[in-house]
DNA sequence: ATTCCTGCAAACAGTTTGCACTACG
DNA sequence: CGTAGTGCAAACTGTTTGCAGGAAT
């Protein structure tokens, strides 16, 4: 089981950062963190919450959004968009880049040794303080591809997987 | 100045795609387009729907919407998303980079000579067909950069610019 | 004890959808 | 003339905010 659900870095990372700023380190955050850190694709705040609730039923949407919020701004998580969906957070703060999914929208993590120091370019021109950062490769994934006919014109194209998710519990 | 509201050949690559495929070359189609063509920035539907009602003020953002859908389908332009904001939408489907302020949000186009060939690494680890690739570079724009003071904390770096639209056309 | 956080409910913004009408080809 | 597109209004989803009570330091 590749499940570390609390893995002592990250959970330490989370009390100095804390600490540092004074904030105080709350049993939401811990869970939320923990959650975060224990998958490897890039959940949306949807998915964390219901993940937190296993052990935390109280646990509010909102907390959640504010907490990953937090995340990020302590610099424990990045949080990364894809195309039309929900927010993603990536609890890998590390120099690494993405695959997304044109067709499904799904991101995943892609390690590119040869592409983690890329020479920065004049970026004083533009004034901009570049800090980090990470490609997008654009395509198609394995699954879709299968799913891929070559007989398809246009509106065969599209079928989003329009949100497979159940959520009865908005309200 | 640069304002050229119909490019030749963004139109002439319009007709040829719809031709194509067999879609109608409605004006919306066109009006829609040319203004997308007419700006550098990374505008959102909305911009879009604002510039387009100059010309067809019945333009509806429905309509927007689905013939900015319609063009990211043509490949005639490219669906961007920054983080928490609305999609935003780009006319230049050559390959360039983004720089992304981590602190205003602002999206720019940034071109990178050295950037557009990278090698890509061997994807078919992964079964995932890159088609194409961009460059996210996050870090601070200038205007954001000159607003920052040493002495903040943590708290100070929060103000996001709360979506200064005055959007008084929803009905 | 103080300060910051959490949960709830409601507000919001962006985006999508159903349907009747219209325009393009 | 038929098919696909447009406009409108309403539904939806993701996200944010105000406020009262609660927890961590």
């Amino acid at each position: 089981m590749s499940r570390k659900e609390s893995d002592p870095t990250q959970t330490a990372a989370l009390e100095a950062a804390c600490r540092r700023v004074g904030l105080p380190l709350t049993t939401q955050r811990r869970v939320i963190l923990e959650a975060l850190v224990g998958r490897q694709d890039h959940p949306t705040a949807d998915d964390i919450l219901e993940q937190a609730r296993a052990r935390l039923p109280e646990m509010s949407r909102t907390t959640v959004y504010r907490v990953l919020e937090t995340l990020v701004e302590l610099g424990l998580a990045v949080k990364i968009s894809s195309p039309g969906s929900a927010a993603r957070f990536d609890p890998r703060v590390d120099r690494h880049h993405h695959l997304v999914c044109v067709q499904c929208e799904r991101v995943m993590d892609f390690e590119a040794p040869g592409l983690n120091a890329l020479p920065l370019p004049d970026t004083h021109a533009t004034a901009f303080d570049v800090q980090d950062y990470s490609i997008h490769f654009r395509g198609m994934c394995a699954d879709c591809r299968k799913r891929k006919r070559p007989e398809e014109g246009r509106a065969a194209a599209r079928p989003k997987p329009r949100k497979g998710k159940s959520k009865g519990e908005q309200r």
